[in-house]
DNA sequence: AAAATCTAGGAAACCGGTTTCCTATCTCGT
DNA sequence: ACGAGATAGGAAACCGGTTTCCTAGATTTT
């Protein structure tokens, strides 16, 4: 019925041991034994399971990602830049989603140590600094991408938040705007809060108070951010402008803003963050950070691996457990995507 | 180090056995060993391998996910409803994306059954009906999500795909166009012969031919949908309304038309089909045949756990494996969502 | 020609769980 | 007081691979 290792070797005539060397093409197995072997292999379309190989060599060659929400735009491409990589080296991925809820988090996390993945790349984390070194300790290597936590030594890959929010605001400025208003991510989020810090810098070095009744601060969201546009609009001051933390959260003042007749650039410039596949198809084309998912995506699973096999490798070796490598932190320098719901007249631009 | 049910055995003082019964919550644990199991756990943090307990019970409680493309904005709608009900009922999924080529599928494949997947949704086929059909022979169950082959006995799950491209022409032959373009899918996958068949049948119905030269076949990127729209504006009698076989296609359109300064829909009328995400977003609102990707996906996952439950659940019992159950095919009634790029002045509006 | 080394392949233990089967008490009906 | 059945738990086989270790013959070295 289901066709083992065994079957392979009755047919061929062997043991085991030779058909296992052979398939993992260790020495010493003949000419002759091998073409026997093959014939057998493919007369029972034999199929190794890989999940009993990994029982015995602990590895399943199998890595985990959590996204806050797939359906958010920015994580597919995120994906992408993972799986791209991560069949190119022969691992398979794992995906769930974590709505951006620690508790749901964890579960994942449960069940990802559970099937044995070699190690997890969160592209949303809420989980604690503790937990996730705690992590580390348990043979799972964790890599953040898109996301960082100041406080612990993790690896991980972003695009500087702090500067692309600083090119953002810049750009807004430079049209004469004065009341620029922020719609922000989770505050908890060291990436938004980067964001956040970007935008006050920028006021700042333009001469300006940051007015907190111009940063709303929340989910991410489209309806959140429709949610921050009215709530601003509603102001006896509102904003000329917003720059907003994600193209998910622009698309939701693009959104709202329609319903409501404002026109954007003219009575209300927007910008976002992220250069989300579709953001040059909105009306107007958004002007944005470009984040480089793909990029980040691909850079964390090369890590990941990278770390995964070099611990592979030394854990026969010497190796003293106690010996953690440093952590990688790789940067993505920003991208100011000039289009038009600034207020640009202009096609196209880019500006670091 | 690692810690195993061995390691809780010993702490707890009992044997693996009765741990293992702990774990599978089985009868005949006293209250008194279950409680020293449970300490002994917490006290290790022991995560039961589930592989291990795979390998025995030939379960792995893992679905594989084939897609052509996770950046095709179709698709983390299908996922995500395919997520929801895989983590509800205790299954974790295996992504990969085809990049609609057949080989690659294959090798996908080949790698699912390796790490003993116990069904995969296919969200992209390219593979014949004959390959398929040996799939479930091995043990795998098969679902084509937003796909079908109509000569294999097969579950499926999708939108009626034929209905929907007829009311989407309908409405724009109602608009008083009759040079209508089709962009199409490939023509190899029964979902897009079926909207060409429904394009055909409504211009015949309304007592109009086909024009061959306003039908494009081909990919189902952005940029194919961009070729066929200049492809199309070049002839010499150009068409005043597309149907677009996807949404993605249809914004190919848009972002071509607003390259060459066609004004959409004043000067061409433009439907698309899936309901993506940002199809309200676009520049007009893109008047659309609601695909349900979440409910396919929902839906898809759902009946293939039935069925692998079903099938678990009667191999213990006598079955005779030749038994298998009549596929069952779920259709979607699908939607007109009637916005702007249609012509329409309306607010958006549902039509069936 | 004897010793050392290399080559090819097999037996059995192992990975971490589950399951079967067996034994020892305990309870209960008569 | 005794046999039947229920309860609690352990020893060992098993899932499908890999790996270690061993042996026998061929080849090389001295």
């Amino acid at each position: 019925m289901r066709v083992t290792i065994k079957d392979v070797a009755r047919e061929a005539g062997v043991s085991k041991a030779t058909v296992s060397k052979y398939l993992n093409n260790a020495p010493y197995v003949s000419e002759h034994t091998r073409q026997l072997i093959e014939a057998a292999i493919r007369k029972l379309d034999f199929q190794p399971n890989s999940t009993a190989r990994g029982l015995r060599n602990h590895r399943s060659h199998c890595i985990g990602v959590i996204v806050a929400s797939i359906l958010n735009p920015f994580y597919p491409q995120l994906i992408q830049g993972i799986e791209d990589v991560a069949t190119a080296r022969g691992y398979a991925l794992l995906l769930a989603s974590s709505d951006g809820d620690a508790r749901q988090e964890h579960q994942i996390v449960q069940a990802m140590r559970q099937r044995q993945v070699e190690g997890i790349i969160f592209a949303s984390v809420r989980l604690t600094d503790r937990e996730v070194l705690k992590l580390k300790r348990m043979h799972t290597h964790v890599i953040l991408a898109s996301r960082h936590l100041p406080d612990a030594p993790v690896d991980y890959v972003i695009v500087d938040s702090y500067k692309g929010a600083y090119l953002a605001v810049e750009h807004l400025l430079m049209h004469g705007h004065r009341r620029i208003a922020h719609i922000g991510g989770p505050e908890n989020i060291a990436q938004f809060a980067d964001r956040m810090r970007g935008y006050s810098k920028a006021l700042e070095d333009a001469g300006l108070d940051v007015d907190p009744t111009l940063v709303i601060r929340g989910g991410l969201r489209l309806e959140d951010g429709e949610l921050a546009f009215r709530q601003l609009m509603a102001l006896a001051n509102p904003p000329t402008a917003i720059f907003a933390a994600t193209d998910n959260l622009a698309f939701g003042v693009l959104r709202a803003a329609r319903a409501s007749g404002c026109l954007i650039p003219e009575q209300l410039a927007l910008v976002g963050f992220d250069n989300v596949p579709f953001s040059d198809i909105a009306a107007p084309p958004l002007t944005t950070v470009d984040g480089n998912a793909l990029g980040i995506g691909r850079h964390a699973a090369s890590l990941l691996i990278d770390r995964i096999e070099s611990a592979q490798g030394s854990s026969t070796a010497e190796s003293d457990h106690t010996a953690a490598p440093d952590p990688m932190h790789l940067l993505f320098e920003p991208q100011l995507l000039i289009r038009q719901s600034c207020g640009c007249q202009t096609t196209e631009q880019i500006r670091r």
